[in-house]
DNA sequence: AATGAATGAGACTTCATTCAT
DNA sequence: CATGAATGAAGTCTCATTCAT
């Protein structure tokens, strides 16, 4: 699983401003970085102690805080690493183009994969978020308000090419973030559904929600029902 | 006050031993709980220290645990304040009948009605229930759960009534759960939308996603599906 | 030496703003002030851990800030003790009256009379004070320049009564000052000199210094011009 | 960095061990005491990490230990700096001769010359010397004893030839020393006073203080001293 | 000559809770 | 009913120094 991850991507991390690190350097700071997502996610970021980072990643309190610099600037990591994943998944949607239920039902099957890849880290970003302060808090936020953008922009193209209902798209967008983002609770790896078994039916219950006329849900291509008389 | 509250079931505060107190001793309980739901919305549970919550609440620190027993007690009051009030709701939906696209519906009123009318309360239930250990831990999870099995018969109830696609009951659940409970994060008394303004494009959304049949969104008419001729 | 200080002076204590306490907590503070001079003074204010303050004063960590509010508050206290002893010097100088010279002669015996009974405080003072950050140091400051004033003024009042000559009042209050605060370093009580003892020669060195009168510079002519006849 | 210089006895810097290193090091050595100082008096010796000490000479921390050795050590270095400095100007003034008057003044005039020259090493020198330990400290308290007794051997000279009152040799000296050394709060190159501006008036003032002579000290309302014809 | 990763002790401070008054 | 003094464990973070590279 970790493998795959592009360590290269503008990754803010624990790191004082901009400062370029050797590559051991950068795997050890990940390496704590997935580590204390764990333990925040099992324990809660304010009930978790610098004692038990520290006992979780074998390191002294010095050595960890030679890495992450404070115990938000880690927080902050893990959130970036989760707003990372989330925006390349978006990034590849927008490269791979398609009607806007399909670009919709992507969007869903892709952001699903980064909650079920990442649970730990996902149930640290939208719990513990408010712990965040300061430049840090900002940062998030406009991070967060560009993904909702993101969604946001699919629906208004449904809307106007008439593939959609006339809906809020502010609203729609909230509807279809909760209704993916509240997974975090419930869907892990090695559970009875993966990401795709539930990214589908979501994709369907939603674009069918939206959809214009009397219609069936494009998304799923699923054969139309028939339209028996 | 009345006995018949479904609300006593579940009374708040330190008392859970069921010792009886007075109606003074009852009013000034929930008068605390109330305001530091506020404090702990704000703040988060764990950022707030009770010396935050004496001054918020204009008590000494004695004066404080002498009604709440204990900084988790008081967290799980918020908890039961919250569980009594959606509780309730599902139980007017259920006094109410109606088909399952209707009490749907009503439910989603019902909840986001309740979140309207407690965000801060809702805020710590949704963000701080990790912080509950032990019995109120169990008990806590117990009504979640119960709350979220009355969403699942509904729909188990329209899937066999024909009204609703053949969609995975606790799957759809959490999915609609999930659309409702997230508007916490935005959903404000005196923002631009309401309770009712959010509801019902939520229904009309749900219901049509999984409606069965080639369908023309029937939850906000809630005219009997049929027209069988 | 602890019994006649006034207690009640509008010291400013490590209390936060105002808060009127019981004179059995007030007592308990004097008392950690003053042990906690004697460690300061002893190790340095940055040397010198909490650790170490507890153990001086017998008291667990949480007790102590129970107390001091924060380090830098129980060194504020200090400054303040011994700002206050000063200041009522010159309090009772100025009810005294008295002309120019004698009254600088009564202001060297007041400060030196605190030098002596307040070794610790004085040194902490006198050493730690760039210690003090913020309001604090503002507060500081503005006390030291005000004391620093009244010595001045009796330098000015000198020299237009013609009593002192024409010295630049400013850097001759500053020669005073460092003349008699400077004995910090080596008067102690129970030492060979008195506070008394001290005084009285630097009130004669300093105004025979100033002083006006027929007499010719030596310093600078390099040899009394004689006029011996 | 010729072999004469009476700086040289007290070289500063890691290598107390008499070990010889190459002018390179020394110069670099020499710009590192020098930054540092101005750091420790901004900061306070406490105060100041390796980490700002590091930033301040860009250096790395490695590179710092190369040639300091310790931060005592370095501390210990900007005090030798002042010494080496304080004593060579009493050698000068040992060198000149003349009156004891005129010695006291010129003592003064090299004194304030150091203060004015280098007030970041002069603060550190007054206010952390407490932070020296051990043998350093001892070193220390020698050499400024040593200066003392210089000041007091001049005073003595000028009470046996009967240019100066039979004043406390060592009372005196120590006054003269607080007035002198005291200037190191408020002289600063650039500002109002340049250091001669201070060392005349304040050698005027302390010669007639002590001078002997038909003198009417007014203060002490002292007989006239014979005024015999 | 120079680097910065590594370290554990200890820095200051806040915590939830108890209990004598 | 109400108070706030008392507590020690635990909180987050910085320290001066060493050493492999």
């Amino acid at each position: 699983m970790a493998d795959a991850r592009p360590e290269a991507t503008g990754r803010a991390g624990a790191a004082r401003a901009g400062r370029r690190r050797s590559p051991r350097w950068e795997a050890r700071l990940a390496a704590i970085v997935d580590t204390s997502a764990r333990v925040f996610a099992e324990r809660g970021y304010h009930a978790t102690g610098l004692n038990d980072l520290c006992e979780a990643n074998g390191l002294g309190k010095g050595t960890l805080y030679h890495y992450i610099g404070s115990k938000e600037a880690l927080l902050a990591a893990i959130h970036d690493r989760v707003m990372d994943e989330v925006m390349a998944g978006a990034n590849r949607v927008d490269a791979t183009g398609g009607s806007p239920s399909a670009r919709l039902a992507m969007l869903g099957d892709e952001l699903l994969d980064v909650i079920a890849r990442y649970p730990d880290h996902v149930w640290v970003f939208l719990h513990e978020f408010p712990a965040l302060t300061g430049e840090r808090a900002k940062r998030f936020r406009a991070r967060r308000r560009e993904y909702e953008k993101r969604v946001e922009s699919v629906l208004r193209e449904g809307i106007e090419s008439g593939e959609f209902r006339d809906v809020d798209p502010r609203l729609t967008a909230l509807a279809w973030l909760g209704m993916h983002n509240y997974t975090y609770l419930w869907l892990k790896p090695g559970g009875r559904l993966s990401a795709r078994d539930v990214a589908k039916p979501f994709a369907d219950l939603f674009v069918r929600g939206i959809a214009a006329g009397p219609v069936t849900a494009p998304s799923s291509r699923r054969r139309p029902p028939a339209r028996r008389r």
